[in-house]
DNA sequence: CTTGCAACATACCAACCAGTATGTATATCT
DNA sequence: AGATATACATACTGGTTGGTATGTTGCAAG
């Protein structure tokens, strides 16, 4: 009973990836699936309310579940971002570059123009900041990161070099230029250790 | 002769910043300003050609002329970096912080939809860096960085924090995240100083 | 002066698109 | 068994959208 309702979700999630949320065409999508619109409009009652249902229910435990650990593990953080920087850099395979980060794509696009869209995904970026931040005093607690270190800035510097590499490698083919920053940044986060 | 023709673009320009090229309706755009269909597609072959315009001729301009300067001018180009970053940070009112930066916009949305796009795009993308890398090699020559900086992933770190910065602050209704993210980005200039 | 072309304006159109109205099969509750 | 609700399918609709076809006006060259 709820697969059919996953299925929608999940193939509007890859359609929104390629195409943006007002490049989709939800009864084309479910098409592509067997499903009609009947089924479309008695799980979703519009397009915008599919859109929330894919932010809070694919994207947002995505992007938790990477970025949350940071907090509630107790490594030394500089070597847990250094460890997904790595894991990020890795499956990024041609597509995933060409298609870039969905959290960012779908901010670029919805932010100025719907503040259901906007608060959904600021929670998200305040939730991976929170970790990231989180992490980083622990780290200045356990003399493991030097304790000039703004960890709430340094941590939007690391998520703003993230997405950005992410967000400008979209134009290339190739992810040399998300490697190129990944190496700097690694460099950077060690300057940040104690 | 040209007034209408640049009229044209520069609403254009203005509703692709905030709805995107997909969300733009050309011909409302222009029945604002009191021009009628004959006029854009007397201009304007379509409305794809539209936007490829609006790239070519406000967008790229705009672009090259704020990061071309590194590589002309012979200054310490480290202090020049951060200088343009005062002068980004400046301005940045919550209207540019809520629209974004229009480049990073498009890449985001059209790189995977469009080659037309993604190669205008790239090639503006490519020549910011140009410039950028050449000034570090020049610092590098000239023993005002530190000879160990690799200039070209330099380059693609700072532009990838900053368009990150530019990116993420979209969803939040001040400036916050993009003065944290700078601090820290001169912060890290400073470290490849000589 | 008339021919021709640039610079628009107006009217129209076919495809599209989000959403609705209605129907139906099956399962569940009473 | 009958009533009700869930889980869809089908057919339709009204507004929108990008684009075209067909004027009209003014000006400049021959």
């Amino acid at each position: 009973m709820q697969d059919t309702r996953t299925l929608i979700l999940q193939a509007n999630y890859h359609a929104m990836r390629r195409h943006g949320f007002q490049g989709v065409r939800p009864d084309k999508v479910i098409a592509a699936l067997g499903v009609t619109k009947g089924a479309l409009y008695h799980y979703f009652p519009s397009k915008k309310d599919l859109g929330y249902a894919v932010v809070e229910e694919i994207i947002s435990p995505a992007y938790l579940g990477i970025w949350g650990d940071i907090q509630t593990k107790n490594d030394h953080p500089i070597d847990q971002v250094q460890t997904l920087l790595n894991v990020l850099l890795h499956p990024a395979k041609t597509d995933d570059i060409a298609l870039g980060c969905p959290l960012n794509n779908l901010i670029q696009e919805m932010s100025p123009l719907d503040e259901g869209f906007r608060n959904r995904l600021a929670a998200i970026l305040k939730a991976m900041h929170r970790s990231l931040a989180a992490g980083l005093k622990r780290g200045v607690a356990n003399q493991q990161v030097k304790p000039s270190v703004n960890p709430d800035a340094a941590a939007w510097m690391i998520l703003s070099a993230v997405e950005g590499a992410f967000g400008l490698s979209k134009t290339f083919q190739d992810g040399q230029l998300m490697a190129d920053t990944f190496i700097q940044l690694q460099d950077y986060l060690h300057t940040l250790r104690a």
